[in-house]
DNA sequence: TGGTGTGAAAAGTTTCACAGCT
DNA sequence: AGCTGTGAAACTTTTCACACCA
């Protein structure tokens, strides 16, 4: 529970712990990939999620959880539970800029249709890009993606241009009405507050890794 | 200063706290993308990297800090010192496993080669795309992997394979003698702890993202 | 004056340990 | 007998506030 605080009746439907949202999809990931009984423990979910069993439990209770004490998690219910917490039953229409390979492996990536996130405009502003179809769905030029985000009701966009253009490509979704932005791009876009934004770094990663790998053979390196 | 220890005094080469580690290389990309002055606040990098300042300082004072009282940070200095505590003046040759759409994204991003990263091979099974060449390196057989990695002296692996082939692949990796794991799979690898594993999945951060979205936004925006 | 460096407080997260249900 | 659900403790991270210095 929430330190400090003295308990919050209502837990279930106020919002969840940011360190617990970040975790569910992975929950849910190693859920899909479990074959065979109908029912799991703490203990299994957490060794296939390299998690600790009891950080698994206290997730799985805000989310509202099924579990059976003796038995363990009827996955079925947990699946259910979890993507009706994280919104996975909805519709949300999306638009992703920039098809460069990055691009190209998201809307290659059939998984998301699934989970209720279903690509509803891809767009680019290489002519030679434009109008080439990338998983059943043509490329359109960079100049439709306003109307289109407002006719088709775009609700996240997706950033996978260079890093110059990033912003301005987050003005213009921001402007037609995105609720979210997922942001590829290395640098930092500012949109008014109301709309989200959430930077993935493929190479910042890196970077972090090779923080800690460092720190594993030839250390005393030079100043 | 770490809480609840009374204070360690040689504190500059011992371990950053994680949360710091993961920030430094956005402060870096900051700073890169900082024009002007020789001289930047923290309450100016702050705003770049839309972090709070406070926290800004803290960070840098964790990798040695040059701060000047009443001017600010010197870029020059700051961003030497970020790279050093990264260690991205070292050498890592580094190869990536699956040359699908997001293998060839990391392939073709030039700035590994700037902070240390270096490619020294590229794999996959598909004998269609071996052979073929990206950024300049040649696709190899996955075959050739493990004598590859040994040879060339590989300490970092970078896997964008299908996650139905991850786990041999991470197996491989780790007994060929990679110090760290970069896992773009949608799966969990688990291989000995001496090896490091960073799992990156493309489809979780929209899914926390479409959490967010869903609750027509609330109240704790990024500062 | 303006901005760093940092104790101390607050908030958030993880882990432990065990009562209690099935 | 086994496993959940959860208080409470430990730890980490963030934020505040202010002494102190160029």
């Amino acid at each position: 529970m929430r330190t400090g605080r003295p308990y919050i009746a209502v837990a279930v439907r106020d919002a969840l712990p940011e360190a617990t949202v970040r975790r569910l999809p992975l929950y849910l990931q190693c859920l899909e990939g479990a074959a065979g009984g109908t029912h799991l423990s703490s203990e299994e979910i957490a060794a296939r999620a390299g998690v600790n069993a009891a950080k698994v439990r206290k997730d799985l209770s805000f989310v509202g959880c099924s579990g059976v004490r003796g038995i363990g998690y009827r996955v079925a219910d947990l699946q259910a539970q979890i993507r009706r917490q994280l919104g996975l039953t909805r519709d949300r229409p999306m638009v992703i800029v920039g098809v460069g390979n990055l691009g190209r492996a998201l809307a290659d990536f059939t998984g998301f249709a699934s989970q209720g996130f279903r690509i509803v405009g891809l767009f680019d502003v290489d002519p030679v890009t434009v109008g080439t179809r990338i998983g059943g769905i043509e490329v359109e030029p960079i100049e439709a993606l306003p109307a289109a985000v407002r006719e088709r009701q775009a609700v996240i966009g997706v950033i996978t241009t260079p890093a110059a253009v990033a912003q301005d490509v987050a003005d213009v979704l921001a402007g037609s009405g995105v609720e979210a932005i997922l942001n590829f791009a290395p640098v930092v876009v500012r949109v008014s507050p109301e709309v989200r934004v959430r930077r993935v770094d493929l190479s910042n990663e890196l970077r972090v890794l090779g923080y800690h790998a460092g720190r594993g053979r030839a250390d005393t390196v030079p100043e």
